[in-house]
DNA sequence: TCTATTAATCGTAATATTGCAATGTATAAA
DNA sequence: TTTATACATTGCAATATTACGATTAATAGA
């Protein structure tokens, strides 16, 4: 149906899905490399820098937006957006979570 | 148009967003999850334990070992399944690349 | 005030994903 | 050979996602 189920599952399967999902797509995760490269504010040129029109760049940031990802601030006519790095550490601390299952299991069968 | 522009990103990139939209789903998480926790072959019961139909799951586990994340041996009428160790771990290199891209930036700006 | 610039929002088309009933396939047991 | 069991595949309906043209909103500068 298109409907992910969310209801049957944790709270913390569904978030860290939410997460995951935000990274499910290239240009995001072009996006937020940029970001750390420059390791500042950016200004505007995000749509010259990923090949997409403004209103997708535009909606891919709010996406991790919303997530808390990444802040914006509204600079004269522009919007600079940078990095949450206190968020940053705590999505990671939940996908380490997830990801970090394999430590101390031994290759059990198959 | 739901088409993601593979094309314009680095084949990193692209990697990248396929792993995470592997993890884009609760009930992928939980099955992974799930065979992390027996820490063996599960062979037949993970219809039970997640909550949805055969198919449903059927298709999920297909997508999992596609990307090589587990592995199915059939035994007799059933098919056991678990987790493919070794590409898991390269699985987390690839993603830790990303994650830890927060490692030694100071927060800059806004 | 008028105009240029920048980015958000709206509307919509194209494609992808999710979920499941129905069906198919393969093996084991009777 | 027949039947039961377990799982894969097919087909389809409902919803989500992606992309972008057109428009709107907000600010800066002339």
């Amino acid at each position: 149906m298109g409907l992910a189920k969310t209801e049957m599952f944790t709270d913390q399967q569904n978030e860290i899905a939410l997460f995951a999902k935000a990274f499910g797509h290239p240009a995001r995760v072009a996006i937020l490399q940029h970001l750390f490269n420059i390791n500042s504010c950016v200004c505007g040129d995000l749509v010259n820098e990923i090949g997409l029109a403004q209103p997708t760049i535009s909606q891919h940031l709010k996406e991790l937006k919303h997530l808390g990802l990444i802040k914006g601030n509204v600079e004269g006519t522009s919007v600079c957006y940078c990095i949450d790095t206190k968020n940053w550490s705590q999505m990671k601390q939940i996908m380490s979570l997830f990801l970090d299952q394999d430590i101390e299991k031994q290759d059990g069968c198959c």
